[in-house]
DNA sequence: ACCTTACCCGACCGATCGATCGGTCGACAA
DNA sequence: TTGTCGACCGATCGATCGGTCGGGTAAGGT
């Protein structure tokens, strides 16, 4: 199936997805994104049937991409920990290798979706994709639970951490390029990434955690 | 000058503060806030020249409360240590204080802004304030590595797992509890939540840090 | 030769956007 | 009573939104 040229379906995705990212659904119009393109408004239209479609269309792109990195994580066997850090370094390659998949994500996961977008038929099978990548986060947490190899834990906030840290990481890139001087996507920016998110789910995690902060209250 | 019952301009405010965190810039019309406030919508105009002056009006306000909070942590004196972990306090109390504040502010720092909020006149003084927050930290992190307390670490990726950690925590409240079930804003999720940061911190910055992950690469 | 299919375009539609207009109302002062 | 003011409103502006329509062009099958 794949084109030495570009099609003109592939390029309207790529492109829309930036633009997605940096501004959002309502803040990207479509003569916006057909332009940019090197459409007509109208050709869109015979693409995809509407602007929800082609959001939706661009967000399943974006985790059939995460998937097919994290799926295969989730399935190898091993400790409840190395499963975790898997998952984990599957998540930060994914991210790392797509970084405006990074800032959709994390809009998809903490803004209130558009009236029109909730409406979409696609809206159902997102949710259940990523409800499903969650969920099998939480069966490792549960699992490493039920073997006395993680304490119980909040997994919620353990949750947040995570993703927030990960995501935020990549999603804020310019941000962190721009202002403060280093890039957030080198090989060392990575690695060092996914040692911190391992320490952080030690420290959280591990029955035995040290404490190498007075706890309080 | 505080007013028994909320004057109009602050009610709008407040209702325009919660509407932007939820559905960002573009996606709230001037209609819908005047309709929360219970006004005609060409009254928003008699007390905003404009929409991008009403949200760069309820940006100030957030900054505001967050600097209310982090100032006078960043004057107090200590080691660096110290300071960095009372600024840190400081930032989490006002985010878990007023939630909402955090969405917008995550939103400002990795959202691509609209060019008509750029373009208003108070864009300069929303800038100003952040980065002088920024720079206070900033400083913070070079007096602890001058001094030897810290060890040289790469800053922009510290400050993103912060920032990260931190806001991203608290922006995501809803997804939290809907999703995980649980409170994040319970005072046993704020203490741990500054545990966790401090936690960050001491690994990411102190010489002699122990490494709990194996060194890779 | 003809028809189909895929792809693309300019022109256009109703709805909504941010913003402006002229004007109403009550409070207060002279 | 008259004048002035801030607060507020309905009606309306031009621009832009997402989306439709009919027509055009090139390729391929028969």
């Amino acid at each position: 199936m794949p084109q030495v040229p570009p099609s003109s379906r592939e390029k309207i995705l790529s492109v829309a997805e930036a633009l997605f990212a940096r501004r959002g659904y309502t803040g990207v119009g479509i003569s916006t994104v057909a332009e940019a393109s090197g459409l007509g408004k109208s050709s869109l239209f015979h693409h995809f049937p509407s602007k929800a479609s082609l959001y939706c269309a661009v967000l399943l792109g974006v985790l059939a991409r995460i998937e097919s990195r994290v799926l295969p994580a989730l399935e190898k066997s091993g400790t409840s920990e190395q499963k975790l850090g898997n998952v984990v370094d599957a998540l930060i390659d994914a991210l790392a290798e797509h970084p405006t998949s990074a800032r959709l994500l994390l809009r998809e996961v903490f803004e209130e979706p558009d009236p029109a977008l909730s409406a979409a038929p696609e809206a159902a099978e997102i949710d259940a994709r990523l409800a499903g990548m969650i969920d099998g986060v939480a069966a490792i947490l549960e699992a490493g639970v039920a073997s006395g190899q993680f304490r119980k834990v909040g997994i919620p906030d353990l949750l947040q951490t995570i993703i927030g840290a990960t995501v935020y990481h990549f999603a804020s890139g310019d941000f962190g390029e721009k202002l403060l001087g280093a890039s957030l996507f080198s090989a060392a920016a990575v690695a060092r990434r996914k040692r911190e998110v391992k320490t952080l789910l030690s420290n959280g995690l591990m029955p035995e955690a040290r404490r190498s902060v007075a706890e309080e209250s």
